[in-house]
DNA sequence: CGGGAGCTTGATGCCAATCAAATAGGGTGG
DNA sequence: CCACCCTATTTGATTGGCATCAAGCTCCCG
C-alpha cells in the first residue's frame, strides 16, 4: 500500500471520530467533555458509504441502530396496509436516523439515500448502556427524540391547516433553516430531492409543486434552476408561510 | 371527620398507588417489579381533579413534569404563529402527557381536560434521575416517546393521503382499538370530544364530520346518537380505512 | 447522442370548505 | 321541575383549490 493510501486511511478514520466532526455541536454527543466523548465514540461503528437510491434502512426490519448523517441526505417513506407510501421525513447531516424504531424494537420505514451518503452507525443497546453513566448523554438523546415530535406536530398543523403556497414556502423556509444551522447559506442551496419527493412529503401532486415554483418565481420570491434554489425574498416568504388565512 | 369520610380519603391515597392502579401495566411503570415500582410511586405527585375544559397545561409555559391520564380524557393543541390552532392529540387513561416539552424545555401546545379528569404528576428532573438506576424505567420512558413519533407519522399519512371518509374511520377504529386496550369494549363507547375537536384533529370541517356520519349510518357502519357511538361493522370500516384509492 | 426519467404546462372534474340557516341538546336559574 | 338560552349539530347550496388526466419538454446519464 502506498504511503497516500495511507494517509487516506488514517484520514478517513480520523474523519469519523467525533472530536474531529465538525457537526459534533449539532449532533448526538453535542454537550460530552472530551473524555466522554471518546467513550461515546467507542462504540460507533463505521458503516460504508450509501449511493444515491440505496436503501440504508428497509420498514421491518428489526431496530437494532440508529443512524446519524454524516454527509449526503435521505429520505424516509412508511408505506401503511394498500396505501402509497408516504414521505415522513428528509435527514440531512448531523440528523439522526431510527428513533421512532425504539417502541415496536422494528423500524417504521424504509430510508433510501438522495445522493452520495456517509452515515454513523450507532448500535442502540450499546448507546442505552452508555447512557445510564452519561446524564448528558441520556438527557441528549431525549431531547432529540422529544424535538423530532415537536417537529411532527408542526407538520401535522401544515398538512391539516396550510394551503399549497404556504406548505411550499414552510418547506423552503424550513430547509433553509437547517442549512443555515449547518454553516451553509440559508439562501442558496440544491435540493437534493425530486418533486416528486418534495410533493409526496407535502401532501402536494407533482404539479402543483411545480405550478407554485413557477407562481413563486413570477413574484421574485425565489429563484429556481433544475435543484438550484435562491431565497429571493425571505420577508415576503415568511409572511406567506403564516398567513393568517389558513 | 366521620369513618366513612376516612375510608374515602384512605381509599383516594390508596387508589393514587401504582401498585394498585389497574392502568399500571399500560403505564410508564409497566415493568417495574414491587420493590422499583415503590421507588417510582415515592417521585409522583397528586394532582387535584381537573373540571371539563379546564387547562392543565398553557402553551409556552416551562417544561417540568409529565401527566400520566388516570380518568377522563383531555386534548392538546397547538398554535403556531397567526394560524389556527391544530389539536394534536387526544389523551385516554394511562396515555402519557407533555413528552414533546422535553427538547425546548417549555410546553409546546395547551391541554385542556374534556371531562372531569384525574393526573398523576411525574416531576421531569426527579423521573430522570430514577431512571439512572432503573434501565427498565429508562428503556420504558423512550418506548413511550418513540410510539408517540411513530403515531404521529401514521397520523401525517392520513392528513395527506386518505380521503375525509377513510380518515373518520380510521379515527373511529383508532379509538376502538385504545378503548379495547383498556378493557372497555371496542365497539360501544361515548365520545368526550366534540364534533369540532374532531374535526380539527382530523383536517376536516365540522359541517364534513356530520355528514360523513350521517353517511356511516346509512351504511349500516356505524350508530351514532349524539355523543355515543356503536361500530356496527367493523370490518367494512376497517376496509374502508385503507381502502387502495388513496 | 439517444433514451428515459423528471419536470412543466394546460384542461377538466371532484371533494371538501365555506356560507347560510334550521334544529337539537344540555345546562342553568327561576 | 321546567322554560329558556346558548352552544353543538345537522342539513342544504355554492364555491374553490387542488388532483387528475394528457401532452410536450428538458435535462441527465450512460
Amino acid at each position: 500500500m502506498s504511503s497516500s493510501a495511507q494517509d487516506r486511511r488514517r484520514s478517513l478514520l480520523q474523519e469519523t471520530r467525533c472530536d474531529s466532526c465538525r457537526l459534533s455541536s449539532l449532533c448526538l454527543p453535542l454537550s460530552l467533555d472530551t473524555n466522554d466523548l471518546e467513550r461515546f465514540d467507542s462504540i460507533i461503528r463505521r458503516h460504508p458509504p450509501i449511493k444515491k437510491g440505496t436503501r440504508l434502512i428497509e420498514q421491518g426490519d428489526p431496530f437494532t441502530s440508529i443512524y446519524a448523517v454524516r454527509s449526503g441526505s435521505l429520505k424516509q417513506t412508511i408505506t401503511e396496509g394498500s396505501g402509497e407510501a408516504q414521505l415522513t421525513n428528509f435527514f440531512l447531516p448531523s440528523e439522526i436516523i431510527g428513533l421512532d424504531g425504539i417502541s415496536d424494537g422494528l423500524y417504521t420505514g424504509s430510508v433510501v439515500a438522495l445522493e452520495m451518503t456517509t452515515v454513523c452507525e450507532i448500535p442502540f443497546d450499546r448507546l442505552d448502556t452508555l447512557s445510564q453513566t452519561l446524564p448528558e448523554l441520556r438527557s441528549q438523546l431525549l431531547r432529540t427524540i422529544s424535538k423530532e415530535l415537536h417537529q411532527d406536530r408542526r407538520m401535522m398543523q401544515l398538512l391539516s391547516r396550510k394551503t399549497a403556497d404556504q406548505r411550499l414556502a414552510c418547506f423552503f423556509l424550513g430547509l433553509s433553516d437547517r442549512f443555515r444551522r449547518r454553516g451553509y447559506s440559508p439562501f442558496s442551496f440544491r435540493l437534493s430531492m425530486s418533486r416528486a419527493d418534495i410533493g409526496n412529503h407535502l401532501g402536494l401532486a407533482v404539479e402543483t409543486i411545480s405550478r407554485i415554483l413557477g407562481r413563486f418565481q413570477q413574484q421574485d420570491l425565489v429563484a429556481v434552476s433544475g435543484r438550484e434554489v435562491h431565497i429571493l425574498n425571505i420577508n415576503d416568504l415568511t409572511r406567506l408561510a403564516d398567513t393568517e388565512t389558513n
